[in-house]
DNA sequence: AGCGTCAAGTTACCATGAGTAAGTTAGAAT
DNA sequence: ATTCTAACTTACTCATGGTAACTTGACGCT
């Protein structure tokens, strides 16, 4: 990946150290867990002294937040492609089972991406406003997959993104479960989801 | 609220100065967050020391959990009482309601406590067991809830489960998606829920 | 009424880690 | 070669979680 001599250059352009610095801070948030988490121990794996993070990113919610953003971007990019992968006319309940399966494999792929999403909640209060800016960007890509359904032209757009919001808890929530009972696959996950989100719970019984 | 004289009575029973202390901490921690909260922050306001808390509660983690725990128990009472209230042979459609519907119901009423809730993931990787410990018991409240239609009795426990962590999620979810929409009343909510885990996306279109 | 005892509560402290001011150098550009 | 800026460091501060050791109020008991 780097092209430079291994020994030299010390120093790197901007960008390039803030990309490894996110990385390195992926892998010890997701290690560590937020609190836990020293930024000398961040500045120390990167090779490069504090002062520096703060000067790139601000404090350690900024860096947090930097992390979830990215892991988030990582999450809605894979889901987007796959859906935007699917033919034209493809119908909505396979559309949604593409999102679902893209979920689940994106994160038995990142778990670093996950535990760091997961981890979100830990940042002050005051960086709330950029969770939620980063969260609706969620919402936004699982509203816009679902409109690509003629089937759903009628329905009005509050009730869709609040549709969306139940498809982002249900499985968010199932994932977690999912991280501490070993003995279901990500299949299986899909399976739960799709099959409590579009048959519902009516399905049975009659 | 206290039934002594003013001025004296500055000692109390341990069972009463913790339940003091936790409805404080509750106040603080919804109020300012998990970071910005302080232990002598809290001490001040109970009129009390420090270290009092810490004999008690352990650590800042631990009062956390200790608050998380409360909240998500009389959390848990209302919807299983809101259940438990039905006539034996309710539908199963009328217990999932009734059970959104409490939950919807208590949060309008005690926002402290769901910020609380809310809040648990802050707490640090160590009391993750804690925590994951509290929410199972919610999973097992709305699992028995389910079980009481005779409409689920052929339904494996482990897809019950998988549906109990849906329905959770969703609800969660949609919770905080409400908390900076205001124009979403608890029926609407409860609404969206409904329609998206009773009667599932398939419904539209055919 | 005094008195012992122990839980309730305090003072005074340490250690760690977030955050910063001010300075230093690598290396690109002219 | 010299400058000039962006990359980076040294050397701090200060807030706060956590603790050891001490003090005191109130209750039970002859």
């Amino acid at each position: 990946m780097s092209a430079f001599p291994p020994t030299t250059r010390r120093r790197m352009p901007r960008a390039q150290r803030e990309a490894q610095i996110l990385t390195v801070a992926e892998q010890v948030f997701a290690e560590l867990g937020y609190q836990a988490t020293t930024m000398d121990e961040i500045a120390e794996r990167v090779g490069v002294t504090k002062p520096l993070i703060y000067d790139y990113f601000g404090s350690k919610d900024g860096l947090l937040v930097a992390c979830v953003d990215k892991a988030r971007t990582e999450l809605a990019d894979v889901t987007e492609a796959a859906v935007r992968a699917l033919p034209e006319e493809t119908s909505l309940q396979d559309i949604l089972r593409a999102g679902i399966v893209a979920f689940f494999g994106f994160i038995d792929g990142h778990v670093l991406a996950f535990r760091v999403i997961h981890t979100e909640h830990a940042a002050a209060a005051g960086a709330g406003a950029d969770i939620e800016r980063i969260r609706a960007q969620q919402s936004a890509v699982v509203v816009n997959s679902l409109r690509r359904s003629p089937q759903l032209v009628g329905v009005p757009p509050l009730l869709l993104e609040g549709y969306a919001e139940v498809i982002i808890g249900a499985c968010e929530r199932v994932a977690v479960w999912r991280t501490h009972r070993d003995d279901i696959s990500a299949d299986d996950a899909t399976d739960f989801v799709m099959s409590a989100v579009w048959h519902g719970l009516s399905s049975f019984g009659r």
